[in-house]
DNA sequence: TACAATAAGTTTTTATTTGAAACTTATTAA
DNA sequence: TTAATAAGTTTCAAATAAAAACTTATTGTA
């Protein structure tokens, strides 16, 4: 989808991340390992992805340490995919992906899945974003700015977003 | 990518969110529109992505409604593509997504971009999974029951999963 | 042991999607 | 009035995806 060189600048840090777990099926195929698959054939047959597709991406799960590719037993050729602490760290995003989708594409009371929290047995909270105090913030309460990872051009991109976005809207030109 | 049949019974769920956002480029766009880009020349200039690809992203995005095309002024001729209440909850799926590269690819201190809490400008928190009592859960405090609109397939795979789930792996067979 | 079935891919062929670049038609600015 | 910018559309080549058949292990069973 992306040429390396055009991720900058402000775009790569979530460039980057989709070239990784963006392609279609990829998430369908984290959320699958999620849900107890762990064979190749348990995955195709739970998607219905084609085969050549599935060891493609596979592949590239594992490179990528998502997935770990591990024998079945001790010196077998048949292999196992797994979710690594890089992959179990998706559980976020995952959950983000489906609140989202019962809220604005289901509606309530059509969820088709929910996921709750084993020991009480109740509904996960939704997804929000928080201060680190712990309030809840609305699209509008939050801002960004250069991380030290960013490049020159993001860095610069950055001020003048936030400078637009500051500068009240009535404010006088002098 | 795939077709409406092949939704049944678990991936239905997340598939139909993917069909919506998850093709290429789609997420980008929405950072972009999050960023502040309004224009088509905005997010063709910003991403440098193709114009046909992007006229066939902001035309489903409208469609899907998470984008509104406005004419710039009463009449005019030209759009702007500002997000609608149902693209501005796609926040904590962006911020997800960011947290995660910044914690497993681009890793500590070469985050790119940081996300604040404009009153406090203070970075907010870390995207986490909450019980409905506040606190943090990993992956395998979660479970997953069928929702009201899951299908009887769907029903029965998550039965299945979660009998596969609880029992205790080294109970006798009979 | 042998036979069939299943698992895990690979190969081949076809269809669909992308991407780049040139082209068109408004609108704005000088 | 002319030039530049904006917002697309069209065309065509290259890359990707999907379907189906094929291959090679491994497992289960008579």
């Amino acid at each position: 989808m992306l040429k390396p060189e055009k991720y900058d600048p402000l775009k790569r840090s979530v460039a980057h991340v989709l070239d990784i777990i963006g392609e279609g099926w990829s998430i369908l195929i984290i959320r699958e390992a999620y849900f107890g698959s762990r064979r190749f054939e348990d995955f195709q047959r739970h998607l219905g992805i084609a085969r050549n597709i599935l060891t493609g991406r596979l592949k590239k799960l594992c490179a990528n340490e998502i997935l770990d590719r591990v024998p079945i037993k001790e010196g077998a050729k048949r292999h196992e995919y797994v979710l690594t602490a890089k992959g179990k760290e998706l559980m976020p995003l995952l959950i983000s992906l489906t609140h989202w989708g019962d809220k604005w594409v289901f509606g309530e009371n059509a969820e088709p899945v929910i996921f709750l929290d084993r020991d009480h047995r109740e509904p996960i909270k939704k997804m929000k974003v928080y201060s680190s105090r712990g309030v809840a913030l609305r699209p509008r309460d939050i801002m960004v700015v250069a991380g030290p990872g960013a490049s020159q051009e993001a860095q610069q991109r950055i001020e003048e977003l936030n400078l637009a976005f500051d500068s009240p809207v009535d404010e006088p030109p002098g």
